[in-house]
DNA sequence: TGCTCACCTTGACCATGATCAAGTGTGGCG
DNA sequence: CGCCACACTTGATCATGGTCAAGGTGAGCA
């Protein structure tokens, strides 16, 4: 098991700060909803399980985790969400997860009311909302097909092409999630991934400057290491 | 790997018959739409992967399970759905997936389209929909969890659990499905689940009536075992 | 009643990935 | 510029669960 950083250590940003300007914050290309871009540091919750749902968040810069934690300390990363996702729309009224950046970001805000408005006044917002849910529901059932039935390798070379695709960038990623996030993203040990990531290397699949700089050597290179 | 039922050795449904009567299905307490009620065989199939979503379904009778096929020839069981559970929600225009009847069932079809002018005429429709995607997004984030973070006694644990809760009796389960569908369901082998089984059993938490049939032996006995 | 096939169980052995235990950078900061 | 802490890597060993290979069991049917 991965050691946890423990929340306390950090900062909570649980609620936005009193008197905060309101900004407005462009949820999908034609839906825009008040909200308001609070600054998070590094490692500081966004939200934590059992609090009451309030807002609906959207990356503006940095990146987030979703994270849950088992009774006995084992802990499991449901999503990354990187600059432009939006992330934290749950059915219930309590979080069933918490939410952490992973680096110092600036988070959107914006009130669950303010996109229920929105989705009354207009016919696209629900549908917003709705394909938003979708992809959600999209990316948990690809998550669970990579936990449930793909090797180690395999795993980590879906999560850098992921990567790679969501960071937009196709030939290089810059982690901002340490060893211990991607080992509980992929159930995975830290050990393993370090291993994984060092044989690819070795195999010419990738290349490292620094720990958390990866070149993609181009190619299917990635997926016959896997 | 597990061996394949293979697809082709039996009945496709992918169409409701020509000239096939209406009957109003309940797709939740308030809001029903007209469906077509279709008997499907063991083992035929409702959808497949790649094929056009046209329907949402709703079992009436039976179990039917979602699955997905690597190129390989690995399976994954996406989830297992029973009698009065909808089922068949995707985002896109085509089925990621495939559905096939796990034991003879009575399946509901209702037309995409009927689902979406109910959702236009009547403020209720849009929202038992978005209910049932954040039940599925719900579900697939719990599956992930089990998959990436628990040992096998403790997939089997919650499986069990999770059975038991679903088909309403709290102590006893008819499992529909095979071991394979359970291995597939939880990233094991069938070996692994069947030795899981029989532990679970010689620690007095379960007990077998044929293999299929499974009597709880109450309390916190499965967690005990897990 | 007994045959048959599919499904399930069990056993022996193996491999992947976990665990335990040192090391080795390297980025941040005085 | 050098120290320190933390993150990462590497190695040795172990255990969980996978693989391969027989057997058992029971529902359906002649």
């Amino acid at each position: 098991m991965a050691t946890l950083a423990m929340q306390d250590d950090y900062q909570t940003i649980r609620a936005v700060p009193a008197g905060a300007g309101l900004d407005l914050i462009r949820l999908a290309p034609e839906v825009v909803a008040h909200g308001t871009i609070v600054p998070v540091a590094r490692e500081a919750a966004i939200f934590v399980q059992e609090d009451e749902v309030a807002h609906v968040y959207k990356v503006v810069s940095g990146a987030v985790r979703v994270t849950r934690l088992l009774t006995d300390g084992r802990r499991h990363i449901v999503a990354f969400y990187f600059a432009g996702e939006l992330f934290g729309l749950e059915a219930g009224d309590t979080h069933q997860f918490s939410a952490e950046a992973v680096v110092a970001s600036r988070i959107a805000f914006v009130r669950r009311s303010a996109v229920a408005t929105e989705a009354e006044n207009s016919d696209s917002a629900i549908w917003v909302v709705w394909r938003l849910m979708a992809k959600e529901l999209a990316r948990a059932q690809e998550h669970a097909l990579v936990l449930g039935r793909l090797s180690a390798a395999e795993k980590v070379s879906a999560f850098l092409r992921d990567m790679a695709v969501r960071t937009g960038c196709n030939n290089a990623i810059d982690l901002p999630m340490s060893r211990t996030d991607i080992a509980d993203y992929l159930g995975l040990t830290i050990e393993t991934v370090s291993r994984t990531l060092t044989l690819m290397e070795r195999q010419g699949a990738i290349r490292f400057s620094g720990a958390r700089h990866i070149d993609l050597q181009g190619g299917r290179s990635l997926a016959r290491v896997a």
